[in-house]
DNA sequence: TGTACATCAGTGAACGCGCGTTCACTGATGTAC
DNA sequence: TGTACATCAGTGAACGCGCGTTCACTGATGTAC
């Protein structure tokens, strides 16, 4: 144990680390600049020597929460075998990707609504890794292999974004009247994905689930 | 004008009319007991004759909110022209329903935020009209006049509503990053979900863009 | 190597606010006889 | 048709709370000479 020092050495990372695990547990609404610094042990105006508000620091909370889910997304691409053609290894990175999403909010809701939430401040700076690349380099890759026609590629991020985002955020907060079966809801709509863009029907491999925080 | 009488005689409707109003301009967060009941020029106690708490209250909200999201695409189906093919109809008026969610959610984001926030009471009755009443009505639609196939039926539900939810929670949100263009954007998802459902493409007539709320 | 001093990162008390909710109450309404 | 009375729908004051933010301050740190 470590005593309690005058100078905490690393506070801004410290809040924002508390403060993703506040927004984790209950939700972006309950991260309080009173409360993140007392989970410090440091009185309420120290905050001020890190953020000029309680909205900045939320700002990056989003944005961690952001560069959370991208990475998680970015995993479960990496987890797909080698040992088959560039081009069904593509699709299943796509694959995995759109269900990586929806798992990721079914999993931690609360993070995917911190993640995506009206932020009153602008980040401190931009996401990395990228939600939205991760996203896209997937897209290209199928392109690049012949399994995505190139003049479906502009379309093709909003196509898949869209459907992933709108299954995460229903099975995220509870929008679906049961009973319903989610897993099925799941495969139903990305198979729909693929057909939208025109490609092939191939699954990815299941993958072990990973801790996601 | 009518003078101020003892008994209002209507709150209930005109707290939940001002709960709208106030939902609409500055979100659902903005719902305060206090200030709705300031509004009706009456004292705070008085909104607990009608309702247990905030939450019911907020929940109620929420509800009419989407109910006139489910007006808005009701209107939006209507307004497709009838001399065209029962096959042809069904599908133009599945596509009006979903342009007009994106539209809904597009122009009145607030509302759409309130109508899918997550609340912490149930509402009082269910939603009527229901939005997904409406988007299954024409999915049947599509079915009887042979424009579906029947074995797609039972994941078009989600596959139309994830994909065009997800647009519209993304737009609504300012979650893309410029540039963009709305409208092909629109345009993309709509024919991608069309191809998801294996579904002629077939474009709804455009409307004269009606007021919501 | 020691020391003065600027700078950085905290403290702690207070401000001002507005919130949801409770409570004992009173004014208005409608119904039974 | 008038009147007693139960019920309904409000009032108004207060409670208790916790919030974000500001301010003058002090303890710790590191650097220049």
């Amino acid at each position: 144990m470590t005593a309690p020092r005058y100078h905490h050495g690393n506070l801004r990372t410290a809040l924002l680390d508390a403060g993703l695990r506040t927004a984790r547990r209950h939700g972006p609404n309950a991260l309080q600049l009173r409360d993140l610094a007392s989970t410090q042990g440091v009185s309420p105006s120290a905050v001020y020597r890190h953020f000029p508000d309680l909205a900045h620091l939320t700002a990056d909370v989003s944005r961690l929460a952001r560069e959370q889910l991208a990475r998680h997304l970015q995993r479960a691409a990496d987890a797909q075998p080698c040992d088959v053609s560039p081009g069904t290894r593509a699709i299943q990175r796509f694959g995995a990707i759109g269900r990586a999403y929806v798992d990721f909010a079914v999993r931690e809701p609360h993070l995917f609504d911190t993640a995506f939430l009206v932020a009153d401040a602008p980040p401190s700076c931009e996401d990395a890794p990228s939600a939205w690349a991760v996203l896209n380099e997937a897209l290209d890759d199928m392109v690049a292999t012949g399994e995505l026609a190139a003049e479906q590629r502009s379309c093709a991020t909003m196509i898949a974004w869209s459907s992933v985002h709108g299954l995460a955020s229903i099975l995220a907060r509870g929008m679906l009247p049961p009973p319903h079966e989610p897993d099925q809801e799941i495969e139903g709509v990305c198979r729909g994905t693929l057909r939208a863009l025109g490609v092939r029907d191939v699954r990815p491999a299941p993958l072990p689930s990973a801790d996601i925080a």
